[in-house]
DNA sequence: ACCTATTTATAAGT
DNA sequence: TACTTATAAATAGGT
């Protein structure tokens, strides 16, 4: 019956949170938030995306849809459907002839935190016999990670082609 | 004086917007919306975080915080604040179950198993043919993107450090 | 985690 | 694409 007086939210400025409780709080609830408004824009317009969030405690958050996979697939697959013509001047890189796969991943949601525990149980045993592939797979993994100059990436990846693994070997081998 | 006459906003399902014309003023609307949260989201708690969208006609919108280098930069030179500590012995990944909401995303989409499942068919035939390397690259990168051992990652970004960037780019020129 | 009072985001309409 | 309005949704502060 006691009416439970609450300030209710209240404004506040957008800048660093000093206090570390509260800062973590606010990480957790925002983070979902944003996780959340992603998902609803990856269903509702149908679009891939991804959002990767660092805790204050350097723990990777992220979210992805449908996933990764069907982004850099094409890639890598060098599919001739993928040729941005002058790198630089597209920015383009969906494969038209995936939007049926896009499309079966609709309204479907990938956790890549979930994705990654099967995943790694799947993929133990290739670590030992792939030790020289992890290298290369570093290399090209730190512009997957950012997506770094994304658009470079794709005119290059789509110009070096099968190359890229052959000479990333040698890469891996160097830098070791 | 005319009172302007408006529904206002009304609620709506989270499910694919089936008319192009509102489907683009949602994307538009709503990527900004999420790119907001997000900047708020890493300025507030004072971490690093990316998003990356892709329009429904494929072009790639992104979102970082500081910006996509910092962090590849970071973990490059060695930065502390990325050193997540012993390889190996923190994964830092999200554990979905802890995270009510996304089990019940996880739960509502059953996504999972079949991407899982998509993984696994690509990186069970391994060998050490540049052929086959290129699935080998395909399957670990869909793991590395997924935040897959995302510490171990920084591991082995850390050891090898300064050179994989800049060969990289190297890689590239000779290639092409 | 849960509760409200408020702020903020946004669906429709122009 | 930009502005408006009414309403849905997110969330700050508190328990």
């Amino acid at each position: 019956m006691v009416k439970k007086s609450s300030k209710g939210r209240q404004k506040i400025e957008i800048k660093r949170i000093n206090d570390e409780a509260t800062r973590q709080v606010t990480f957790s609830k925002r983070r979902s938030g944003v996780f959340k408004k992603a998902s609803e824009l990856s269903i509702l317009c149908g679009v891939k995306l991804c959002v990767i969030v660092f805790s204050p405690g350097g723990k990777p958050y992220t979210f992805g849809h449908p996933n990764i996979e069907s982004i850099i697939d094409g890639v890598l697959s060098g599919d001739t459907s993928l040729d941005l013509g002058e790198p630089d001047m597209n920015l383009g890189i969906v494969d038209a002839r995936r939007d049926s796969k896009v499309h079966e991943y609709n309204h479907q949601y990938n956790f890549f935190s979930n994705l990654a525990d099967s995943v790694k149980r799947k993929t133990e045993p290739l670590k030992v016999t792939a030790e020289k592939t992890e290298r290369e797979v570093l290399g090209k993994s730190i512009d997957m990670l950012g997506m770094y100059e994304l658009q470079r990436l794709y005119a290059r990846m789509y110009l070096l082609k099968h190359n890229v693994i052959k000479q990333g070997v040698e890469l891996g081998m160097n830098v070791s």
